[in-house]
DNA sequence: AATGAATGAGGCTTCATTCAT
DNA sequence: GATGAATGAAGCCTCATTCAT
C-alpha cells in the first residue's frame, strides 16, 4: 500500500499526457501529410485520435504550433546526427559521404513526413522549410566554412555549396522515396560522387591558377 | 488611311480587358509573394487594382485558379527556353551551362516571383511546384536520357542527375537573390563546375570499370 | 421611292423588337420550368439567345418583371376563355365542364408552363401563384356567387367550392400531364364527374333541410 | 434517490441540444412562412434565437437542410395520422371523412406553417411539396387502389382521385385559415360531401354500365 | 485534464443590374 | 438598340479557438 504509489499517480497522469500528445502529433502528421497544412483542420486531426476537440488546445496551442512542431521535429532529430557525422570525418570523401548517408537513410525510414504535400488546391505542391530546418542549413554552412579553413575543402563559395547540397538531398530524397524499394544507399552513392567529383574540379581550378 | 478603324471598337474592348487581366495578375504576384497562398485572399488582390471586387471573377475562376496561373506562367516562360538551350548544346559543358546560366538569369530578373513565400504562419517558408513546373522537370529528364543515350553524358541515373541539377537550380538560386546584387553569372559558373566536375568523376568510374 | 417606306423602318424595328421580346420570353419560359425562379439567373435565360446580357434589360425590368410576366401570360390567356365558357353555360353541367375542358386542354398544350418546378434545392417543389392567377381564381368565385344566386348552383359556400374547384384543375392536371400521352379530355371528365356528383348531393342536402 | 444523477452531465448537454435545435427550428418556421425561401438567410432565422451564427452550422448542414425538414416534418406527422385514419375507416363515409377531419384539424393548429408563402418577389406565391409530402400523396393513392380493390370505392381512376383530394385538401385549406376563425369542422365537412357525392355518382356511372 | 458545443470573424463566390462603347 | 464587362452588395459557409460543464 505505502511503496507501490511513490510516484504512479503522477507518473500515470504523465505518462496519459504523453500518449495524449504523441497521439495527437501521430494523428496531425498523417493528416498534414496527406492533406498539407491549408486544407487540414483541427477536426481532421482530432478525428484521427479518440480525444475530443477541445483537448487539442491543452497540447498544442494552435494548429500553427503543431505543424511546426512537427516540421520541426525532424530537423531536432536530424541536426545532430549530420553534425556528429561531419564532426566525425577525417577527409572529405567522409564529410560529404556520411552526411548523406545519414540524410537518405533518415528520408527512407520516415518517408511519410517527406513525401511532397498536396497544397489544398490539389495541383499544387511544395516543400516546407521551417526555421529549424533553416538552422540545420545554416550549420552546414558554417561547417563548411570550417572545412575549408582547415584545409580539408576548397575555397569554395560555402553559401553556394550548402545551397547545392541541401537542394541535391532534398529533391533526390524526393526521386528515392517515389522508387519502390527506396533505395538510400544508391542514392547515397550517387549525390556523393555528384559533390566529391564537382569539388575535386573546383580544387584543380583554385590550385591551377 | 484609307480604312482605318474597322475594328476599334471591339479593339479598345479587348485591350480594356488584356490590361485589366495583367493588372489583376501583376497585384497577385505581389500579394502572393509577399503573403503566400493562404493568407492572401481575393480582395486583397483587387484591392491594389482600380477594380472591382466582382470583377476578379470575370478573369480567373478562383483564388486557386489565379495562383496556379501565376506559377504556371514561369514555367511555362522557362522551359521552351531551356528546351532550346539544351537541344543546341554540342557538348556536355554547353548542355549544363546553358541550362543553368538561362535559369539564374530568369530568376535574376523575376526574383520576386522565387523568392521562398512566406506561408500564412510566417514561419514556414515553401516552394512551390505546380503540374507544370513538374512537366519541366520531366522534360529534363528525358532529355538526360537522350543524352545518355547519344553518348553525351555518362550512363548515371537520369532520374537522380535531373533531381540533384532542379535541386541545385531552386537551391542555389534561392541563395542568389539574397545576395546584393544578385549574381547569375557566378551561380551558374558555380552550379555549372559541380556538375561538371560530378559527372566527369562518374564518367571516369563508368570507364574505368 | 415615296410609297414604299411608309412604315417600314419603324416596322422592320417594332417587328425587330417583338421577335427578341418573344425569345426572351421564350428562353425563359424554359429555364423557369426546368430550374425555378430561385436557381435561375439571367444569364441562363440570355444564354439560351443570341442577344447580349445587357439586352435583357431593355425589355424587362428585372427577372422577377419577366418571371410574373410569364405566369401572368397563362392567367391572361386563360381567364377570357373561362370566363367566356361560364358565361355560355346554360346549365350546371355545362358551366362546370366547359370549364374544366378548356383548363385541361391549355394544359395540354402548353403543359411546360405547368409541371410543377423544382426548386433550387432540387427536392422541393413547388406550384406558383402570381396575382393573375389569384384574380382568375376570384372570378372564379364570384361567377360562383352569381350562379348561386340565379338558382344554377345550390347554395354551397363559393369560396370552398372555387378553392375545390381550382384545386381539383392543378392537381388533376400535374397528373395529367405526368402520363403519356396527356389525356386533357378523360382528365375533364373525372374533374367535372366529381364536381356535379359532389354538387348534387350537396342540392339534396340543401334541398332536404 | 439513491442513484440520481447518474448521467446528468450528458443529460444537461443533451437537453441544451434539443433546446437550440428547436429554437433555431422555431425561429426558422417563422421566418420561412413570412418571407419565403429565397428571400430568408441564415442570418435572418439566427438572429431571432440567443445563438450565433456558426451554431446554425452545428445542427444544420444548410440552409436547404432545415427548409426541408421543416416541411418534411408537416408530413411525417401527418402521414401516420391519416394511414391510421385511413385503415381504421369501416366505410366509404369514414374513409374520407376521417382523412379531411384530421388534415384540417392539423392545418388549423399548423396553419403558420400552411400560409401560402410570399416568395422573394413579394408578389409571387407558391404551395411547396417535400419528397415527403409527395410520398405521403402516393400513400394515399395506394389506399385508394386498395381500396377499390376491396369494393369499398368504385372503379374510378386513382391517380386522379387522389390528385383530386389533395387539391382539394390544400386548396380549401388555404380558403380556411384565412378565414377567422378557422372552421375545420365546415371545410372538412364541405370537401367530404364533395368527394363523396361525385363518389356517389361515379360508382353510378359504373354500375349502370 | 477532457469534452464538444458555441462562437463570430472572415473567406469565397454569385448575380442582378448598370453603363460605357 | 445592342453589347458584355464592371460592379459591389450580400449570401452561405468554414474553422480556429474558447468555455462551461
Amino acid at each position: 500500500m505505502a511503496t507501490p504509489q511513490v510516484t504512479p499517480l503522477v507518473d500515470k497522469r504523465e505518462a496519459r499526457k504523453a500518449i495524449n500528445r504523441q497521439a495527437i502529433l501521430d494523428a496531425a502528421r498523417l493528416v498534414f501529410a496527406e492533406l498539407g497544412y491549408g486544407a487540414t483542420n483541427v477536426r481532421d486531426i482530432i478525428g484521427r485520435t479518440d480525444l475530443g476537440s477541445g483537448t487539442f488546445y491543452n497540447y498544442f496551442r494552435s494548429k500553427e504550433d503543431i505543424y511546426t512542431a512537427i516540421l520541426d521535429q525532424n530537423a531536432l532529430r536530424l541536426r545532430p546526427r549530420l553534425r556528429a557525422e561531419r564532426i566525425r570525418a577525417k577527409s572529405i570523401e567522409e564529410f560529404v559521404a556520411g552526411g548523406f548517408q545519414t540524410f537518405f537513410d533518415y528520408v527512407a525510414n520516415e518517408e511519410m513526413m517527406f513525401r511532397v504535400v498536396r497544397d489544398q488546391s490539389r495541383h499544387v505542391k511544395m516543400r516546407i522549410q521551417t526555421s529549424e530546418v533553416l538552422a540545420g542549413f545554416d550549420e552546414l554552412r558554417l561547417d563548411i566554412v570550417a572545412a575549408i579553413g582547415a584545409g580539408v575543402l576548397p575555397p569554395v563559395d560555402p553559401g553556394y555549396l550548402m545551397a547545392a547540397i541541401a537542394g541535391i538531398a532534398f529533391e533526390v530524397a524526393n526521386r528515392m522515396i517515389e522508387r519502390d524499394p527506396p533505395d538510400p544507399k544508391g542514392a547515397a552513392e550517387f549525390a556523393t560522387q555528384l559533390i566529391l567529383g564537382g569539388l575535386s574540379k573546383m580544387r584543380g581550378r583554385q590550385t591551377d591558377e
